[in-house]
DNA sequence: CGGAATCCTCTTCGATACTG
DNA sequence: CAGTATCGAAGAGGATTCCG
């Protein structure tokens, strides 16, 4: 059983579900699509099995997980969020918002988990700033390539690229984060060369960075 | 030092600043104001006085928490959050109502902590619905009275009561509970008598669940 | 009396090895 | 592939003690 807080509060109930070590890895993990035990144990380094057993079997009791078995041809059995758990996406991307603030931009050695920008962009997402806006962007980030759909205040992200973006640039990380996070003007970083344009520019970056970033988020809630 | 997750990531950032045990309560203690070392333990029931400080120095370490000697007439220290760590508020507040959202509420053995209704009515603010009005609110709920103020898209919460108010309630815990969650409708509450209704009832008390509310949350934000 | 450091026991973690 | 079993190390919780 997962350590409680004997009080009656909304943060400690929430805690005692996913406050313990791992639990919101789990979470971040499978908020993207089921995924299989092994591909969550690669995806969490560090972790430990037993660890991650109990965690599953906890979560799964808190109503916060589901296993389930896919069909015959590829009979394995997967982890996956309830709809109880897919409601932690707002509690999470509040959470990571707040850390990227003091992230800083990653180093050489720094390991991106694989498909970052799955979760990343649906964080930076700026609700109000996206509202009536009906765009494609294509954002290649390092070696990462993203299209970023906006539609009805609603955001979708896959991996690759699409042809008719409304935007399409390619970017390292470290600029990709500096001008997420307020540090580094687009326009700045455009006449140093370290952002490329491609086909389709009907809208700039400018825009862009204004609908996703986790610096202007407190004006814009405030 | 605190346990780290070795990845690049703002959740597992976040989470080595504010993940361990206690941490998140210790900045739910001081969203309201700085506290001393003693009225942290009494807030947090089971905490252990060597845990407690340890967790102070890593918040203090993490840039969320500061300490500060008060001038000599009553000379003790006190923490506080720097404003990094007030910044925790959306994200926490974020987790309280997916927490609220199983909790249930409360029974006649639970502990309410102190002034509960504090943070509450923060973290239930409905932003949208909130927008352009200017109210005024007493709710007494159980023995804890609040007036709640909006006023310009913010609330200021405080205890006690104004005489001035656009709507003035009282009402039993789990009453409120049923109707900040969605599950009862304040019109049932009023025919049942499990509310009273006092001077200036200006508003009544559906405008005020629909501004104050962890069910509807959703399908606002989303 | 407020603000801790110390000591002790117990649980949990992380790593490796092993099994259906 | 999907876990369980085991073990040393680390951290939590509780009580006591110390310092200003």
């Amino acid at each position: 059983m997962s350590k409680r807080y004997d009080q009656y509060c909304p943060v400690c109930h929430a805690l005692g579900l996913v406050g313990e070590r791992w639990a919101l890895l789990v979470v971040r993990e499978l908020l993207r699509g089921p995924k299989r035990y092994t591909d969550l144990l690669e995806g969490m380094p560090g972790v430990g099995t037993n660890v991650l057993a109990a965690r599953l079997r906890e979560l799964e009791q808190g109503g916060i997980v589901r296993k389930r078995k896919l069909p015959p041809p590829a009979a394995s059995t997967v982890y996956e969020l309830t709809e109880y758990g897919q409601e932690l996406e707002e509690p999470l991307y509040a959470l990571a918002r707040w850390g990227a603030r003091t992230l800083g931009p990653p180093g050489k050695g720094d390991d991106l988990y694989p498909d970052w920008g799955l979760n990343a962009f649906a964080a930076l997402l700026n609700t109000e700033a996206a509202r009536g806006v009906e765009e494609t962007y294509v954002m290649r980030i390092g070696d990462d390539v993203y299209t970023v759909q906006l539609s009805d205040g609603q955001v979708h992200v896959e991996s690759g690229a699409v042809d008719d973006a409304d935007l399409d640039a390619a970017m390292g990380m470290a600029t990709f984060y500096g001008m997420a996070s307020g540090e580094l003007e687009p326009r700045t970083a455009l006449e140093e060369g370290r952002v490329e344009l491609f086909a389709g520019k009907r809208v700039n970056l400018e825009r862009f960075f204004s609908i996703f970033s986790f610096a202007a988020r407190d004006q814009v809630t405030a």
